[in-house]
DNA sequence: CTAATTAAATACCGATTGGTAAATAAATAT
DNA sequence: ATATTTATTTACCAATCGGTATTTAATTAG
């Protein structure tokens, strides 16, 4: 076990920065990118701007770390998904996860790559940016699941795995609005269903 | 024709206010409440703040007019298609217009109700909610018009007009996310097909 | 003990936020 | 012509935004 008890030159720093990115996390996560103020972050954390500065660069920076969190963490459960045997279950397996964990009691709503700046000022275009690159990057990983499906015959020869996968990232994201509107864990499994 | 040329006392205003409404409309839907600024707004309508405020309250009051003009202009179509013969064919129209109006070149990408105030500061929780009833209300709108089409037989006697109205609700949410994403309108029509 | 190193706390920065008070300009009513 | 009414302009407001310079505290290296 590295758990880096290295004797550290200096003055040891009081907080845990796992802890603490996790705090930022659950509040760009309802928040948003610009919703989330300094203000709030600091106090939630626990800490001051300069040592939140010092640990984990600027806002930018600091979301982007808990977005990359978020990406190992709560939504590794798309690459579970696509090892399902078939294309059918898939699917199945893809939406019903989703409406399970959009809709989990213990973190906020709703999914931050879908919400975390969907419409924003001229100052938070880049987090815009990348949020897409985060969606097109699962949506991506779908449709390849489907062409593979497809090759082995899981698929008909007319189907669109990439037309099949952004439908589906297509509901999820859907899903995604109506957790963040209080809609319930089993309305959003009816929809899937669907 | 009662267009108003009533010699009203006092300085005449020199701006259309629909047209301003139109132009602070466009604003607020490609950058939501909270990412358009008084500035932007002020600068786009070509008037300055006080003219804003004594024309159209403040900027809360301001973007709840552009919703409604919104809500009665571009997003009428609803309406339109819950007057199809069919279940099945409001259906149809629905997902079809949604992909043509969400993608359509003359205006923002994806729909106003939809990204206005998703996830935002404390500032908006007010127009959040707000939105929230909107989409509640056009969900179920369609809710009741398949309510109609399970008595007239053309659905079957186990349907559920709530989550049918739901779920196109839901696809049409995630359509709009696309479309703000950068899809494009063919393959919006290909998702709505699927 | 002293020097060096690193973090925390306080106090501040300019820019921007939404919003307004006060002065001025343009029209009508009398 | 004067008073009244309404709109525009200029200049300003306190609060908040993201971000930092400076000082102070805690630790290890020598």
């Amino acid at each position: 076990m590295s758990t880096e008890i290295k004797k550290m030159r200096g003055r040891p720093r009081v907080f845990d920065m796992d802890e603490a990115l996790e705090k930022a996390l659950k509040i760009f996560w309802d928040r948003g990118y610009e919703g989330a103020s300094l203000a709030e972050l600091t106090e939630t954390l626990g800490i001051n701007k300069p040592s939140l500065y010092a640990a984990f660069g600027n806002k930018e920076e600091l979301f982007k770390k808990a977005l990359a969190k978020y990406a190992k963490g709560p939504v590794a459960f798309v690459h579970k998904v696509i090892k399902e045997p078939t294309a059918r279950k898939v699917a199945e397996s893809f939406l019903l996860s989703a409406a399970e964990f959009l809709t989990d009691a213990s973190h906020p709503k709703g999914c931050m790559i879908v919400q975390g700046a969907l419409s924003s000022g001229e100052s938070a275009e880049m987090i815009k940016s990348l949020l897409m690159q985060y969606r097109a990057s699962y949506e991506d990983l779908l449709a390849k699941r489907f062409e593979r499906a497809k090759i082995d015959g899981d698929l008909p020869t007319d189907a669109k795995p990439k037309y099949l996968a952004k439908y589906l990232a297509t509901v999820h994201q859907g899903m995604s609005v109506q957790a963040t509107s209080g809609a319930s864990k089993n309305e959003l499994i009816e929809i899937a269903n669907l």
